[in-house]
DNA sequence: CTTGACTCTAGTCTAGACTCCAAGGTTTAA
DNA sequence: TTAAACCTTGGAGTCTAGACTAGAGTCAAG
């Protein structure tokens, strides 16, 4: 068992954000002592880390809060999770393929650019963006 | 020339945002008429169309900027337009692949998960979410 | 010339996700 | 045994990216 500074440690985050997904319905202590400190275990660990994961994959608490509730609902079934999944899958593509399209522009414009200090009148790199870019992104 | 509500319209923004931008020093007005309207032009429709892009792509406002203010800034050359692409492009990338790795284990998930309305303790899915996932992913 | 749609400034409000006190109680190590 | 390091609750503040409001001025159509 770990008190929330262990817990907060083995995740990389603050005590404090372990206090807010608490309050948010995301992640509660095991148990408590007599003096009312919060206890953790190892399921807590991963649970945490699940959040942040999730987190940085774009998904927001509210997101996050509805799948991990969807495990203690008693109605919820495999495809209810399931069409979660799908559908959250779609939009990673979405804006994978917009990353993608965003990054190969400035693969582009970089190679344009032949590095030598030109004045900005004539960078080749601020043009693309003003004018091939945006039409090639929409 | 445009008011702020066709500008706007064009971009599929709300006024506010654009003198929002504004106020943020990301899009000024060509001009104003004697009342105080602003007016932009189609170079404005074309930033506009710019900052949100780019704002899709996950480059904050303030990163819009830095791109956007080169252009202006005397003293910057296309080298360093270039080393803003370059770093940018390589945050992209990172982002990129963190979005693979969810989007594959999501496929895996409801690959794995047949559809059949199991109850959740056997839940394939919310097993692997707490399970490899994390792993795989860090 | 009036009505409705539009615009102005300035200020307040919101949601999401924290982050930082304050004032105290608890634990641990020297 | 006492100081450092930890924990508690409660609440306020921060940041981003706007949304909304009020009160006033402006423009175009009928």
């Amino acid at each position: 068992m770990h008190t929330i500074g262990k817990l907060a440690q083995h995740a990389e985050v603050t005590t404090d954000t372990v206090r807010y997904y608490e309050k948010e319905g995301l992640l509660a202590p095991v148990s408590k002592t007599d003096a009312g400190y919060r206890l953790y275990d190892g399921d807590s660990v991963r649970r945490l880390r699940f959040i942040r994961q999730a987190q940085q994959c774009g998904f927001s608490l509210t997101e996050i809060r509805e799948l991990l509730a969807l495990k203690n609902s008693d109605a919820a079934c495999c495809s209810d999770v399931r069409g979660v999944a799908i559908e959250k899958k779609l939009q990673l593509e979405h804006k994978i393929r917009a990353l993608q399209v965003m990054s190969r522009a400035l693969t582009e414009l970089v190679t344009i650019c032949d590095d030598e200090s030109k004045s900005l009148d004539e960078c080749p790199i601020l043009a693309a963006l003003e004018n091939s870019m945006v039409k090639k992104m929409k």
